[in-house]
DNA sequence: TGCCACTATGACAACGTTGTCGCCCGGTGG
DNA sequence: CCACCGGGCGACAACGTTGTCATAGTGGCA
């Protein structure tokens, strides 16, 4: 800034206000000190001027567990677009899953000053976001719930959605329902579980714990699962997916079965229309998920001194084929 | 800072040294500092101490045309990935194939002083990069090239893919091949036309205009390509898809259709293998694509002096039903 | 003519850090 | 006893900006 300044024949003050479109700059002053900005490839550092104004840095942090995953793909997507519209860069981390790692991006998104951080939590202690939201960065949980603090917090209805797919299930016969989530140390899934069951007990069916099986799913442990719960005398006739990802391992695993059972998926997903057959999911819209969360996060931004609010979204259930055929 | 150093009794020179594990630090005085900072909640500024060393701010820019696209976030969690091996924190945007938001976008990192740039260029003028690659951010393109400017490139080998396609095609009998791709102006649909065409004159197949369809692909217009593409009596046996884009529409409008066409897609995609049949796709590793940049792009964050290099990635046809069919 | 209002500009401090340098003190060797 | 050394610490400047205030010049009006 200083060179543009020698270079135009001005301060470094003038060439601040021209940067800053601030009134009381004489025009030719004002051309001479934008062709020597041009000349040099001047840029102003925003780090030096949001040092200096206090301000806002003009980015937020965004925590999920792994922006590869679809289903996170479109939230940072949706979080994106609300926070163009409010001026924001948007700073991305996959915390995959792993509490640690949710902490040290957390904090070193607070290290940054960032205005505001949206997360899907990992672990289920927070109390490290304590002094952060005191000393003023709001945060905002979505798709989870924070472990031990009070905080504003974007959720779907887990519960009713998985309640819906048991009840629809049993609807068309099924009295052998297996249930395959992830881990249940992960709130959704342990959501949907609470679900499944409160869904057994709705349609007079006993709740069969062999019935349940759930972990991290990989192609492997999802295929061992199915070769447990969907074969035999005692076979379920019919099984909920938790979420995308199990869908995606169960459908693969399905794929070669002789006969296959009925299937709903908690988490649409793409292309789930296009299967043979289509496989009817519990919904949500994820794009509305991120734009709760991030319009929350900015009305705190803005000041906003409510107490935290907790939002939970619909869920509904595209009866697509999968889930609307006879136990056999 | 310097309430720390209050509370503590210490200078905030002392302060900054027990932050930054300096040594010659009395531990009796680095324990009263730890506790005054635990105390207070205290955080360093990172944007100051950035300001201050003059060093690099520990992190890069990710440019594509949108994060929402599995393609993309598939790219964006390799770069993550290589990022955080080096320490650094990726700023994401999506251009949403708008060549001004792209330079929005590239120079307001460029004003956050990010350490390097990745772009997947909606644009084909690159001009404005020029005076900040000047000042030291290295920019690296991925997936298209620049426009008019000499600069790090990752491609993959959409020509070469392209023909494998069409000679694969060629190989089962089809003569009347069809093209859907998105708009020429983006040089992967650009590129993989051309190749296209070679595929065609390589395979003996006259180039026949009348069958190739481009254009931003969205349900409809995809929808209207297949109608006039793939009915009538001079219809195509076999249609090649351009990108993964491209393809879910293209399955979607040919899901009730009486006879499918053949079909290669360019890309790969998720549960491409589990429908029916199977979807035969040009693949290449979305993964490597990442990395690759990512890596260019912190060897030259590290001073590597060396000049521009253009890489290309391999790409491989992956056989799985849709494209061995014989025209019918 | 004298004064005021207003425009255009610059000097300087401050944002929160860290690099440089120098000071004080206790111990060590001559 | 003195010179010297090194550990521990603080004062100060500087990074690149911008807010505050002061100043010089200009034109208008009584």
């Amino acid at each position: 800034m200083s060179d543009v300044a020698r270079l135009a024949g001005v301060s470094i003050k003038t060439v601040s206000r021209v940067v800053n479109d601030e009134p009381a700059v004489h025009p030719d002053t004002a051309e001479r000190v934008m062709a020597a900005i041009e000349q040099l490839g001047f840029r102003r550092n925003l780090g030096a001027r949001n040092l200096r104004r206090g301000s806002t840095t003009g980015t937020i942090g965004l925590i999920v567990e792994d922006v590869g995953n679809p289903f996170y793909s479109e939230l940072n997507r949706a979080v994106e677009r609300i926070a163009t519209s409010f001026g924001r860069q948007v700073l991305t981390g996959s915390s995959e899953e792993n509490s640690d790692r949710e902490r040290e991006l957390a904090l070193e998104f607070c290290a940054r000053r960032v205005d505001g951080i949206l997360i899907v939590p990992a672990g289920m202690q927070h109390g490290y976001l304590v002094p952060e939201m005191r000393a003023g960065t709001p945060v905002v949980f979505l798709d989870r719930p924070a472990g031990d603090i009070v905080a504003d917090t974007v959720l779907v209805d887990n519960l009713g959605g998985t309640i819906e797919a048991v009840t629809h299930l049993a609807k068309h016969g099924h009295r052998r329902i297996a249930f395959l989530a992830d881990s249940p140390d992960i709130f959704t899934a342990a959501e949907r579980l609470r679900g499944f069951r409160e869904g057994c007990v709705r349609n007079g069916i006993p709740y069969d714990e062999s019935l349940v099986a759930m972990g991290t799913p990989t192609p492997e442990s999802v295929g061992e699962a199915v070769r447990g719960l969907l074969t035999g005398p005692a076979a379920a006739t019919a099984v909920i997916a938790g979420n995308n990802r199990v869908a995606v391992h169960l459908l693969r695993a399905l794929a070669h079965a002789e006969h296959r059972p009925a299937m709903v998926s908690f988490d649409d997903f793409e292309l789930a229309d296009l299967l043979d057959p289509p496989v009817t999911v519990i919904a949500h819209d994820v794009g509305a998920l991120g734009r709760a969360a991030a319009e929350l996060l900015f009305a705190r931004v803005q000041g906003d001194p409510t107490a935290p609010r907790k939002v939970v979204l619909p869920v509904h259930l595209v009866a697509r084929g999968s889930g609307e055929v006879a136990p056999t």
